[in-house]
DNA sequence: GCCCAGGGAATCG
DNA sequence: CGATTCCATGGG
């Protein structure tokens, strides 16, 4: 099926527009990533593949500063997941009262593909911890061990971190995780955790890869799933995800929601953290 | 001081 | 098995 979008060149960067359901903000706001900034303007900032990216959202249709049609299709289509239909998603999910609102609270999310290992590391390092902290903490390694290109500092590549020692990783004050995400770089950088392969298992052979990682478990190994290798059939449940699923589904997920599980988790984590819960 | 934060491992009974 | 406790760190 071919979406609805449509690109268009023009002096300022490349225009997307004709798009629906894409809204940048809720996107790279929602939780789900952690390396993007909103800049003074409302811009959002952020850099992904080795690709230092500057968007706005205007009503013309969201603009991609500094990129090219070429990188537009071959990285941001992909990471944006722009081949979707979200509308049918929110189409089908509405059949139930519930998820209808909690869709149309949020309907510009997105689900990002972001880089496997970085959505590991990411989610390695949110447990037992807060948002804001777990920014700083990727922010703080990023710039302790990751590459810089033109003037951004990289996530750091399994390869390096893999060489280094929690002592090394000390500046970052990551506390007990940190000798969990050099496990993680270990086991990458051997291939012993090999995601091309791991990114078409069954979600439970693909789960017991991930979970061979110390201080990876079901949870962390669904959101990087989820967020890194495109599963959408993974359904992370975090601390709010299992208060919201009992309150307001007496601990099942509506039948109309099962294909879209990932993506529907998204929307009762936004309506569980901005509505509340009863 | 206390509590909690997009959990998981270790150690119980 | 399930339940509890500990894990570093920082903000409220």
């Amino acid at each position: 099926m071919v979406i609805n979008m449509k690109t268009q060149i023009t002096k300022d960067g490349l225009l997307l527009y004709d798009i629906d359901n894409f809204n940048i903000s809720q996107t790279l706001d929602c939780g789900q990533c952690f390396r993007w900034t909103k800049t003074d303007d409302g811009c959002w900032s952020g850099t992904v593949y080795g690709k230092n990216l500057l968007l706005s959202q205007t009503d013309d249709g969201i603009l991609f500063y500094n990129t090219t049609k070429e990188e537009f299709d071959s990285i941001w289509v992909k990471y944006f997941d722009l081949e979707r239909n979200y509308g049918e998603v929110l189409s089908v999910i509405s059949e139930n009262e519930t998820l209808k609102k909690a869709g149309s609270l949020c309907s510009g999310i997105r689900i990002l593909r972001q880089e496997p290992f970085e959505a590991l590391c990411s989610f390695i390092i949110s447990q037992n911890n807060n948002i804001p902290r777990i920014k700083g903490i990727i922010d703080r390694l990023c710039r302790l061990c990751g590459e810089c290109k033109d003037g951004v500092y990289q996530f750091p590549t399994a390869n390096v971190l893999a060489k280094m020692t929690p002592e090394d990783l000390a500046p970052i004050r990551s506390g007990f995780r940190a000798r969990y995400i050099i496990d993680a770089a270990k086991k990458c950088d051997s291939k012993e955790i090999d995601f091309e392969l791991i990114k078409n298992l069954p979600l439970e052979e693909a789960r017991n890869e991930l979970t061979k990682i110390v201080g990876v478990g079901v949870k962390v190994a669904d959101c990087t799933l989820l967020f890194g290798l495109g599963r959408i059939d993974a359904f992370p449940a975090d601390v709010w995800i299992k208060r919201a699923m009992q309150s307001l589904f007496d601990g099942n997920l509506p039948e109309c929601a099962l294909p879209y599980a990932g993506i529907v988790q998204q929307y009762i984590y936004h309506y569980a953290r901005t509505i509340g819960l009863e």
